[in-house]
DNA sequence: CGGAGCTAATCC
DNA sequence: GGATTAGCTCCG
C-alpha cells in the first residue's frame, strides 16, 4: 500500500474516529519497523573492490503479461501440469511463473481490499446519514407529541371550567360520556376515557395512555 | 537528478 | 503466502 493510500485512510479516521486517530497516529510513529534486511546479491560500498552480482531484472514482455492475465482470468492459482505448460508457450521458467502468480495474487487481494475498504466507507456514510435523519425525525415527533399534550391539557381544563360553572344535569350526563377528539393532524384519534386518563389511537389502534394522574 | 510507483525476485 | 528488496521507468 503506497504512502499515499495510508494518508487518505488515517485522514478519514481522523475525520470519524477522531479519538482512534490520535492513538494511531502515535503508534505509526513509535513502530518504526526495522526493516528486515535481506542478503543482498551486491557486495555494498563503492570503493568495495570485491564481486558484484548485480541482480538483473528484466520486464516482462505486453505478450508475455497479456498470456499471463489471461490465464489468471481463468484460475488464480497454478497447477504444476499448467505451470510448465505456460512456461514453455512464454519462454520462461516455471519458476518465474509461479513468481509471477504469486506476486499476481498479491496485487488480486490488495485490490479486492482497497475496494471492499471503499464499500464500507460509502456503507458507514449512508448509515450515518440515515441516523441523522432518523434522529431528526424523533425530535420533531416529540415535539408534536407535546405540542398534542399541551393541546389535550387545554381542552381538558376548559372542560372542567365548563362543568363548575354550569353544574345542570345535561352537563352531568353529557359528563359521563366518552369525549373524543380529533387529533388527525397527528395521525391519531384521541378518547377521553374519564378526567384523569386520557388514550390515543394511532392508525394500528393502539392506545396508549398519555397520563393517568 | 531524486523521488514515487510498479513489479520481478528473494527471504522467511 | 506474506513481507521485503531492489531493478527499472516515469515524471516534475
Amino acid at each position: 500500500m503506497s504512502s499515499r493510500k495510508v494518508d487518505d485512510q488515517m485522514e478519514l479516521i481522523s475525520y470519524f474516529y477522531p479519538h482512534i486517530y490520535a492513538q494511531l497516529a502515535q503508534e505509526q510513529e513509535e513502530t518504526v519497523k526495522p526493516r528486515r534486511r535481506r542478503k543482498k546479491n551486491k557486495v555494498e560500498g563503492r570503493n568495495n573492490t570485491s564481486e558484484v552480482v548485480m541482480r538483473k531484472r528484466k520486464l516482462l514482455s505486453e505478450e508475455q503479461v497479456n498470456l499471463l492475465e489471461r490465464s489468471f482470468g481463468d484460475e488464480h492459482k497454478l497447477e504444476m501440469e499448467r505451470k510448465t505448460q505456460l512456461a514453455s508457450e512464454l519462454g520462461l521458467d516455471p519458476h518465474q511463473v509461479a513468481v509471477w502468480f504469486q506476486n499476481r495474487r498479491a496485487r488480486w487481494k490488495s485490490k479486492k481490499i482497497e475496494e471492499e475498504y471503499s464499500k464500507l466507507k460509502t456503507q458507514h456514510e449512508t448509515t450515518i446519514i440515515e441516523k441523522y435523519r432518523l434522529e431528526t425525525e424523533v425530535l420533531k415527533m416529540k415535539e408534536q407529541l407535546c405540542e398534542a399534550e399541551m393541546e389535550i391539557q387545554k381542552l381538558l381544563l376548559e372542560r372542567k371550567s365548563d362543568i363548575s360553572s354550569n353544574n345542570s344535569p345535561i352537563s352531568s350526563i353529557f359528563s359521563m360520556e366518552q369525549q373524543h377528539f380529533d387529533l388527525g393532524e397527528f395521525g391519531m384519534e384521541g378518547k377521553l376515557m374519564d378526567d384523569n386518563m386520557f388514550f390515543v389511537a394511532d392508525n394500528q389502534s393502539t392506545y396508549i395512555t398519555l397520563w393517568d394522574n
